[in-house]
DNA sequence: CAACTGTACTATGTGACTTAGTACAGAAGG
DNA sequence: CCTTCTGTACTAAGTCACATAGTACAGTTG
């Protein structure tokens, strides 16, 4: 895995780094289990403080995305979130509407945003269907 | 229009006057050429300071979703993005990718993620298909 | 002229973000 | 046991985004 950081970016560097590990998360290019380059190993990598890169392994555990075994390193989570059902798709509602909104404003018709969905679905590793 | 403001919030207020103003234009309840509450008017509504509406103002104008008429006020632009056909559909995709990726994480299925997509694409006021 | 509009500027305060440095506890291997 | 890796927890410092307050100026309308 390569991470990279634009430290001119207005975006923080905590968040940089943490959406590229989601995404790689999502996308299958980490499995579950996976070991994560430490923390100091990540800051020398990426030319950050350790602080930044432990404050991302945190917050991304907070999601239960990572898990850490301490002294022997961060790994990635199984599949599964531990919000409930509702939850969950009133969550990804507001994502999806967020999305919608920036859609109509691009100036988008909804067939062109349907075809999008169809094309670029099948690159991330979604959950078996029922 | 009624605007709402959580100052307890993590995200800034002035991102969150604008996001509500973004979604009013895209499903449609602020119409093209519809005015806008005033800089002054708007922040004794939200009892905020009229630095920080005049700047998510200036930011929407910049955007081209609204224009602003000196000594008159502030209006809703017509639809249309100043973008180019790639730029735009570039956008949408970072966009989209960043709406999957959130969707996976949370545990969804493929065809979940559609079916929602189905349910929610009527609110919003698209473009005239081609 | 009066009362509204947007705009520009200075000054101030708070908090997020990042870095640096030090220190401590758990795990693995010689 | 000792060394070296691992994550974690602090403190201290500096920078910058964010928000507020206040003042001032220019354009529009009645």
């Amino acid at each position: 895995m390569d991470f990279n950081i634009d430290v001119a970016s207005r975006t923080p560097i905590y968040r940089q780094l943490a959406e590229q590990i989601r995404a790689a998360i999502a996308r299958g290019r980490l499995q579950a289990n996976a070991r994560l380059p430490s923390v100091r190993d990540m800051s020398r990598r990426l030319v950050i403080n350790p602080n930044t890169v432990a404050r991302v392994y945190t917050e991304l555990e907070r999601d239960g995305l990572l898990v850490t075994r301490h002294g022997m390193g961060v790994f990635v989570a199984p599949p599964g979130s531990d919000l409930t059902k509702k939850a969950r798709r009133e969550r990804l509602a507001v994502l999806l509407d967020g999305f919608f909104t920036e859609a109509v404003l691009l100036g988008f018709t909804a067939d062109e945003v349907k075809e999008l969905v169809q094309d670029r679905v099948t690159q991330f590793q979604w959950q078996a269907g029922a």
